[in-house]
RNA sequence: CGCCUGAACACAGCUAG
C-alpha cells in the first residue's frame, strides 16, 4: 500500500487523475486496502484537478468501504468546496464531519476563512475567527493572512491594519505570504499608492520583497493606468528578484491597454530573449491589445505563432479572437474559429455565445441571433444578462419593443437579474 | 502505554454588454 500510495501522490501532483484513479482501482484489484490517508490523497488531487464531484464520490466510497473519514479528509473536501466557490456545500460538510465525531482544526477554519475572504464575505470570515478564538483553537499565520487580505480587497484596509497589529499578540509573526497579501489587496482596492508605500516601509525594516511583490504592484499601477510607474517598478525590482512570466505578461497587458502596442511586441520580444517563455496567459494578453488595437491580421497571425511555439489555444483564446471578428463584423471568420475550437475540443461558454449573439446583431442577422440563443441552453450554456442584453437591445434599436419586452421577462423566468 | 512515518489551509497575470 505504501508503494501504491507514493505512486498515486505521484499522479495526483502532476494532475493525473485518470492514471492515479486507475492506479487505485489496480491496487484493489490485486487485493489491497486503501486506506483514510490514500483516499485523502486521491481527494485532494481532484479537488485541485477542479473535480468535485469525483472528490465527493470519493467519500461515499469511503463510507460505503467502512473507512472512516478523519479531519484531514474532511477538511481537504471542505478547501476543495471554497476554491470553486461552493460555500454552502463547505458548511454542510463541516456540520457533517462533527456529527461523524471529527473536530474541525485549525486547517478546517482556515479553509472556511480563505473562502468567504475570496467571496467578498469578510464579515462571515469574521465569524469563523470568533468561533475558533472561542473554541481555542489558535489563529496561525495563515488565518491571519487570508484575513488580511481578504478584507484589504474589500476595501476594509483599517480592519486589516488591525489584525496585522493583532498577530504578535496571539504568537504569529507576518511573513512574506502576509505582506504581500496585503499589498496585493490593496492594489486590487486600487490603493496602489498605499501599497506602494507600504512596500517602502518596509523596505526600510529589512524586508526583501519577491517577484509576487512586485508583480502585484505592477499590476495594480496597469489597473489604475499608471502604465510609467508599472515599468519604472519593473526596473527597479532587478535588484531583488528577476521579473517571471506572470510579471512580464501584467506589463505587456498595461502596455497594451494604453495603446502602447508596440512596446508591449518589444517586452514580448525581451522575455523571449531572456528565456521566459510566454505561456497562454501572455499570448491571450497580447492578442488582447492587438484586437483592441484593430489590428486584427496581427492578431490572427499571433494565433498560428502560439501553435508553432507550443501553446494551444484555450477558450479565452478563442473568445477573445472571436470577439475582434464579430466587433469589425467579419462574421464567416468568427464562426470558422467558432468551428476551429470545436475541432480542438473546446467548448463554447457564456462569453463564446454572448459575443457571437452581439455579432449577428450587428450583422443584421437578428433571426440566427435569436437561434443562437435558443440553442446555447440546449447545449447547457445558460444566457447571462449580457447575452440578453444583446439582443434586447437589439431589438430596442429595431423598435420591437414587445419583443425585447419578452426577452426581458424570459430572462427574468431564468432567475436573471436585470441590473 | 509512549514515540515516530505518508494526506489538507494563506500572496501576483488573460476574454463579452
Amino acid at each position: 500500500v505504501a508503494a501504491y500510495t507514493t505512486l498515486i501522490r505521484g499522479f495526483c501532483k502532476a494532475n493525473q487523475m485518470d492514471k492515479a484513479y486507475a492506479t487505485f482501482r489496480n491496487m484493489i484489484a490485486v487485493g489491497n486496502k486503501p486506506d483514510v490517508v490514500l483516499y485523502s490523497i486521491l481527494i485532494d488531487g481532484y479537488c485541485k484537478a477542479k473535480n468535485l464531484k469525483a472528490a465527493l464520490s470519493l467519500l461515499d466510497d469511503m463510507k460505503t468501504c467502512n473507512i472512516a473519514a478523519n479531519v484531514v479528509t474532511y477538511s481537504t473536501l471542505i478547501d476543495g468546496c471554497c476554491k470553486a466557490g461552493q460555500i454552502d456545500k463547505a458548511n454542510i460538510l463541516l456540520s457533517e464531519m462533527i456529527k461523524a465525531g471529527c473536530s474541525p482544526n485549525v486547517v478546517t477554519y482556515n479553509s472556511m476563512i480563505d473562502g468567504f475572504c475570496q467571496s467578498g464575505a469578510t464579515d462571515m470570515a469574521l465569524k469563523v475567527l470568533a468561533e475558533m478564538e472561542s473554541k481555542e483553537c489558535h489563529p496561525t499565520v495563515v488565518t491571519y493572512s487570508s484575513l488580511i487580505c481578504g478584507l484589504c480587497k474589500a476595501g476594509k484596509a483599517s480592519d486589516a491594519c488591525k489584525l496585522l497589529k493583532k498577530m504578535p499578540k496571539s504568537g504569529c509573526e507576518p511573513n512574506i505570504i502576509t505582506y504581500n497579501g496585503l499589498i496585493d489587496g490593496l492594489c486590487k482596492a486600487n490603493k496602489v499608492d498605499d501599497a506602494h508605500g507600504l512596500l517602502d516601509e518596509l523596505l526600510k525594516t529589512g524586508f526583501t520583497p519577491n517577484v509576487n511583490t512586485y508583480s502585484s504592484l505592477i499590476d495594480g499601477y496597469c489597473k489604475i493606468k499608471n502604465v510609467d510607474l508599472a515599468v519604472k517598478l519593473f526596473g527597479g525590482m532587478r535588484g531583488f528578484c528577476s521579473p517571471n512570466v506572470i510579471t512580464y505578461t501584467t506589463l505587456i497587458r498595461g502596455l497594451c491597454s494604453s495603446g502602447q502596442i508596440n512596446s508591449a511586441r518589444k517586452m514580448f520580444d525581451e522575455m523571449n530573449n531572456a528565456g521566459i517563455h510566454p505561456d497562454i496567459y501572455t499570448y491571450n494578453v497580447l492578442l488582447k491589445g492587438l484586437c483592441r488595437a484593430r489590428r486584427s491580421e496581427e492578431a490572427r497571425e499571433l494565433m498560428k505563432s502560439m501553435k508553432t511555439n507550443g501553446c494551444k489555444p484555450n477558450l479565452v483564446t478563442y473568445n477573445t479572437i472571436i470577439d475582434e471578428l464579430c466587433k469589425i463584423v467579419r462574421l464567416d471568420l468568427a464562426f470558422l474559429y467558432l468551428e476551429e475550437m470545436k475541432v480542438d475540443g473546446i467548448l463554447s461558454d457564456v462569453y463564446t455565445y454572448s459575443v457571437l449573439v452581439r455579432g449577428l446583431c450587428k450583422g443584421r442577422r437578428h433571426a440566427e441571433a435569436k437561434e443562437l440563443l435558443n440553442s446555447m441552453k440546449t447545449q447547457g450554456c445558460t444566457p447571462n444578462v449580457v447575452t440578453y442584453s444583446a439582443i434586447i437591445d437589439e431589438l430596442c434599436k429595431l423598435q420591437e419593443l414587445h419583443h425585447a419586452l419578452s426577452y426581458f421577462e424570459d430572462m427574468k423566468d431564468n432567475g436573471c437579474a436585470p441590473e
